[in-house]
DNA sequence: CGGGACATTGAAACGTCTCAAACGATGTGG
DNA sequence: CCACATCGTTTGAGACGTTTCAATGTCCCG
């Protein structure tokens, strides 16, 4: 998603600061005023929200060109923090909608972003549902996957397994025990808890498709 | 969600059509082409999809002021259909694309609605993992309370049990445990199947918020 | 190199899913 | 207007898979 022209990108530049934050520092919680937007420029953010129960959900990953900071009456409705060392681009919110306001181009292609992301929730949304947890994480590393390429048939996994349990609902116990069943089927295999290898690619897509 | 000046409204107006369906009938295809999007005007729509198992996830249920016909590549990603007899202002894409260039405040509008969408399907994510089949039908009447108010504690529930099963992503079988469940606690009474009484509101309210 | 968090593995319990059958509501044709 | 056929809903019993709890093993950061 680098839909960004050069001159938009130097309008945008005019009007935000990078942020380096390394991983695992929060950039903002939910509940806290919003007064600015972001985009990932570099590295991998969680955007996440602690329930009432103790319990975290995980609503998205955020990767390279993708917008975070969702708000709802004036304030974030999701804690967001980073997972790899990462670059971020902050926006600040009132004169980005300044900006929105000379730029119709640029209005055009956030409407695009919400409704790109609204698609990958709809797409999410079908994940969770699953019953099967292996074929829950086939359809997460199918994700990573399409995301981001690295040789071959290696997947980079930048988060941790926690995380993967929270972003699919399920218990960290199942998300071990559905990665050992992956690789004991021959499917994929795991080299480090950061990489995965498609062993068998037909059957990988078939468990991912099988929905 | 009535954000619409009477501007807007006749703007629209131009370049929309009234459609009037019947209960159960189809307003679009997923995978049709794409070449308009649609608002309630009244009644309420189910927005679907039908996965390559067989099995059907309703991703929306759309109440008057609500936006629907999201779509990917110029074809819709979901299929629409009528839950009861409803009234559906049809907006021409390329009529609504060239308008809102002229109308900055509608495009403000339209991405404000986008951005709702997000939200509630950010809700409905949080609701379908949760375990509990009664905390889900919980949230749910909870979400129809908020959605259309009637008199004292009757919540109206337009649509069939094998609807809220496909929302919440349950058997119709778990749906029907789970209301004899709520009834048998004392918490909420279904006098018909499209109607519920919640009869200790409190319990009610813990019950939905216990995620 | 040590400490603490994270990840794996095992065993038991819980709850939904599936299958099957009976019941109820809905809408159509006689 | 009623009878009937059909679909949707309810109820029951068993199987399956995840959750939980507990203990061990591993990774990673300081």
């Amino acid at each position: 998603m680098q839909l960004l022209t050069p001159r938009q990108q130097h309008e945008l530049g005019r009007i935000s600061t990078e942020l380096r934050r390394p991983a695992r520092s929060k950039i903002f919680d939910q509940e806290a005023v919003a007064d600015a937007i972001f985009i990932v420029e570099r590295g991998v953010v969680k955007s996440f929200r602690d329930l009432p129960s103790g319990k975290r959900r995980v609503m998205a990953f955020l990767f390279p060109g993708d917008v975070f900071g969702l708000a709802e009456g004036g304030h974030y409705v999701n804690s967001t923090q980073a997972v790899t060392d990462s670059s971020i681009c902050r926006i600040d919110r009132d004169a980005l909608i300044e900006t929105l306001r000379r730029d119709r181009e640029l209005e055009v292609q956030f409407l695009c972003k919400v409704t790109h992301e609204l698609r990958e929730l709809q797409r999410q949304q079908i994940v969770v549902t699953r019953r099967d947890a292996p074929g829950r994480i086939a359809m997460f590393l199918r994700m990573l996957d399409q995301q981001r390429r690295r040789d071959g048939n290696a997947i980079d996994i930048p988060m941790s397994r926690s995380d993967i349990a929270q972003y699919l609902s399920l218990s960290p116990e199942a998300v071990s025990r559905a990665t050992a069943s992956l690789e004991h089927s021959g499917i994929v295999s795991f080299p480090s808890l950061h990489t995965a290898n498609v062993l068998n690619r037909a059957r990988f897509e078939r468990l991912a498709a099988a929905v």
